[in-house]
DNA sequence: AATATAGTAAAGAGATGCTTTACTATAGGG
DNA sequence: CCCTATAGTAAAGCATCTCTTTACTATATT
């Protein structure tokens, strides 16, 4: 009764309109004059309007038709808007990426694949968040990425954790003194408390029996490497933030003291976009270019 | 399968990233849970997108879904927009009136009837077209009014006229001659040879003997009368044109020479819109109100 | 008058979209 | 840790819709 029209019965109407002949409106999308007929009676009847009156054996639109026709070409249009749309957004040429990476990985990693992508894909907008993996997890969670790359937390059922980097660290200490033996290494400078790298440093280097006191905090590497070379103290570092010119600063051991794990991270269950795996494709298939 | 969405799928896919659960969405489009599922995942199907994620046991909405909803948000409100104007056209409280009338309907008899229905009906765009009878009836035909006020035409079986008001005409002549018999009657001043006004009075003059032979035409009844005062011959014309002031004619002879009839004439077969209905009604009751 | 054309009516097939009912899985409380 | 409430799903069934086919009517054309 109070039905409302289908879009089935707007393209009727506005090809009746548009031919002038129910007979060629059928044709024109591809049904019987029928089931066309039956169709514009139909929407006649949800509307309470008279769209047609017969003159002679052809139905002629009424002025109510002719005003009707604007509404129903705006649906119809509107409907196209979401069908291309949807077209795009299926073939992943079209979406939102909203991305988050420790900077480690933001420059060093992927700095590169990152700019060939937004070359590559100029139609996929992606808003890349560079920050401490402590807080990307946590904006993850509150869905505020789509996807990050951080330092891989201990393992939590509601990520998804796809290995891409295994990162080597190493201790640093200012240059006058970075041959002495573990037993004299510190104080320490290093990231926040909260960070996942820290923490790893702490616990290898506690085993290994030596106090972990800290000095002097940055989130900012290069920030850390500097006042190393300063003399303020020693830290543990990723060999990509610590060995960059000028002034890269010197192993203490050749060894590494711990290998942190950099990993695409994701909330389990949710089904990436199609924008979003081409993302992670490139990400991916990028790592393994890496590793070689 | 390439099916398009139903504007109730669209809706329910906005209430459920609305209310943020298919539970409340549901209850605020007023289906079960169970319907509104099955919606959802018809419009996944059609569309084929994922649209929702399961966490826990709610369902999310996926970044397609959120890019979904404006287009659908869009395609909801051209709805609305339609269904706003239905409700009006069908209560005739919006819509276009394209009529016409003869300059002696317009002025005379109709005039304060047509200020009273504009100003009582001010939503309702009524565009009046004045021209001599033929011109009206063949601009009807053709579609360009949806009725027209003239004078009546011979029988015809596509027009369906409605008598308004019997106009009597009379014979004019100048001032000074204007008691001469019938006999010497002439020559004549009168509407263009297509005016069924001036056939209908050549046709009973003629029957009376009087020869009919023009010597100046106008469109114009004041044009007319003009030249008929200034001396330039005789005229027919209604009483409202001829005897109106300044300078007045005199009828020749006290009764009319015949009696033209004013309709409202339509396409037969041509269902009224609510407006024109409206409009209809109003000149009928005026031309009762005219006659007594 | 014969034939072609524009649209209609009736019947039936298949899809759609809803409800009901019964179910599963997760969340939260005692 | 179990019990119950909650969010959503699956299956079945039914009414409705919308299309096709076929046969028809009414109007135009030749």
């Amino acid at each position: 009764m109070s039905d409302v029209p289908t879009s089935a019965q707007l393209a009727y109407l506005v090809a009746a309109v548009e031919t002038g002949s129910w007979t060629e409106g059928a044709q024109q999308v591809g049904v019987t004059t029928s089931a066309f007929g039956q169709g514009l009676r139909e929407l006649e009847n949800r509307l309470g309007l008279v769209l047609f009156d017969k003159v002679g054996r052809t139905r002629v639109p009424t002025a109510e038709a002719n005003g009707l026709v604007e509404h129903a070409r705006r649906i119809l249009g509107a409907y196209d808007g979401l069908e291309r749309w949807v077209e795009q957004t299926r073939e992943g040429s079209t979406g939102a990426i909203r991305a988050g990476m420790i900077d480690t990985a933001a420059i060093h990693h992927f700095g590169d694949a990152l700019v060939r992508f937004r070359r590559t894909h100029p139609e996929l907008e992606l808003r890349l968040s560079v920050r401490p993996s402590a807080q990307l997890i946590d904006e993850l969670r509150r869905d505020e990425h789509e996807v990050i790359v951080s330092v891989e937390p201990p393992e939590s059922d509601d990520l998804e954790c796809v290995e891409l980097v295994a990162e080597p660290i190493y201790v640093y200490g200012p240059e006058a003194t970075s041959k002495l033996p573990v037993g004299a290494w510190g104080p320490w400078i290093t990231f926040p408390a909260d960070s996942l790298t820290r923490n790893l440093a702490a616990e290898r280097l506690r085993a290994q029996g030596v106090v972990f006191n800290v000095v002097a905090e940055s989130s900012q590497p290069a920030v850390i490497r500097e006042m190393v070379r300063l003399g303020m103290g020693w830290t543990v570092l990723p060999a990509v933030d610590a060995e960059r010119e000028p002034h890269a600063l010197r192993r203490a051991a050749a060894t590494p003291i711990a290998t942190r794990t950099l990993s695409l991270i994701r909330l389990r269950d949710r089904s990436p976009s199609p924008a979003l795996q081409r993302f992670l494709a490139m990400m991916m298939s990028e790592s393994l270019g890496e590793r070689s």
